[in-house]
DNA sequence: ATTTTTTGTAAAAATTTGTTAACAGACGCC
DNA sequence: GGCGTCTGTTAACAAATTTTTACAAAAAAT
């Protein structure tokens, strides 16, 4: 029973440790996405299809304690942060926000192999488990069990574009994507689908969720760019 | 919040640092086991009750390493090792054989307590999983004895191939999972089965568990990669 | 105001899944 | 071993989902 393989998020601004470590972890068969700030890590994040984080604490800008503080607010993600210093307080500081560790420069990395592979045997069980219910106008979105209501209770049966698509607006609510991004979350396919599948998928979604087309205040369009969730979360 | 404090169990055979700690973890609401032994230790662990083991790494006769060995293939209680040395070697191999964590003293208590928080979110989801009788949607599940019970307390008979499809759903609930994988898990044979055999056993355990093939709550199919378990397990 | 670009919509086409039935082999029973 | 029953598998066709296509409508640009 193979499962697939775990993907980690790498944020780290120094190239050579970056990608050192990203091969290191790839050899070992874990799929690994690199970047160098904060804010490109957090827009593969928000795909909420990673396992673990492995950020940089001094990073330029956002930093390794920032991300941290987000991504606990919304996910069970697993976070291993690094750092440079020796620094008790650092340390500490990384682990009471919900880092799950936290390995200081130079680390060895057979060492960190070990972490990982510890760290995801434990989040691989809590991902699924953990419930993650959403409201908003009304409707209510439990994101684990896929599952729709609205005000009445009354079960709005989504096929699996749709959900997808609707996880991916609810998790980036007030941003702008575009159609390329919103492909790029819903598609398992290997060859480039049209990005007028969007366009069909979000009046679907309109449709099922009474999201008027004329005027709609769930899916709102961003003409020439894209679409945005304008909904209210609460 | 968890109704009943998380167990610690404590072995350090120095006996300053065991009780100090102790009551430390134990003005914060955890209830706490000091031994001086792996020995003790053992017994106390083999109750089943314990949430997280603290270790010291050097213990006269079966040390920390040992104890780690041996929980790990018998349960999945977290593990927090301690130790007087910074040794990459120890640390690594106190990793690798499933330790969840490494802490060297002397110790900030106050990270210690970060980390034993830290560990004991993530264990707390895992052991729901790692239960050999679990429930869902009125069904009860026991996976050792193959039994299943709808919510009525009648039998439900399964195949052998539904029961090992029904076992990998469950203990990967809210991962979808791609047909290759779904048959890797049920058949015994090399040659390649028709990945639709899938399709049918699905089909089949929904019928016997009551889920709306229109509407599943249960198997949720996912278009083009496979099917997700997405009942609540309580 | 006209043109161009972008989006909305409906419906067809391609792909994937649901369902039924049939068959071969495994299993238990006598 | 011979027999009947049950299970796993495949095949065939129906149904559903995803994607593409075509054209109308709306928005932006000129």
């Amino acid at each position: 029973m193979s499962p697939r393989p775990a993907h980690i998020v790498i944020v780290e601004d120094e190239p050579v440790t970056r990608s050192a470590l990203a091969s290191y972890l790839e050899s070992f068969g874990y799929r690994v996405s690199e970047c160098d700030t904060a804010e490109k890590a957090e827009k593969i994040l928000s795909q909420g299809t990673a396992d673990l984080l492995i950020a940089d604490i001094n990073l330029q800008g956002k930093d390794g304690l920032e991300i941290t503080r987000e991504q606990r607010a919304r996910s069970e993600i697993g976070i291993i942060l690094l750092s440079g210093r020796t620094d008790d307080v650092d340390r500490i500081v990384g682990l009471e926000l919900g880092a799950d560790d936290y390995v200081c420069k130079p680390f060895n990395r057979r060492e960190l192999l070990a972490r990982v592979k510890n760290l995801l045997r434990r989040t691989a069980a809590m991902r699924a488990l953990t419930r993650r219910v959403l409201h908003f106008n009304g409707f209510t979105f439990d994101v684990g069990s896929r599952q729709v209501t609205n005000a009445a209770g009354e079960p709005i049966v989504l096929t699996r574009a749709e959900y997808e698509l609707l996880r991916v607006f609810v998790f980036n609510p007030g941003t702008v994507m575009d159609r390329d991004r919103l492909i790029a979350a819903i598609t398992h396919r290997q060859d480039g689908t049209s990005t007028r599948t969007i366009d069909v998928l979000v009046q679907r979604l309109r449709a099922k969720l009474d999201d008027d087309p004329k005027a709609p205040r769930i899916f709102t369009t961003s003409h020439g760019e894209g679409y945005v969730f304008t909904a209210l979360l609460d």
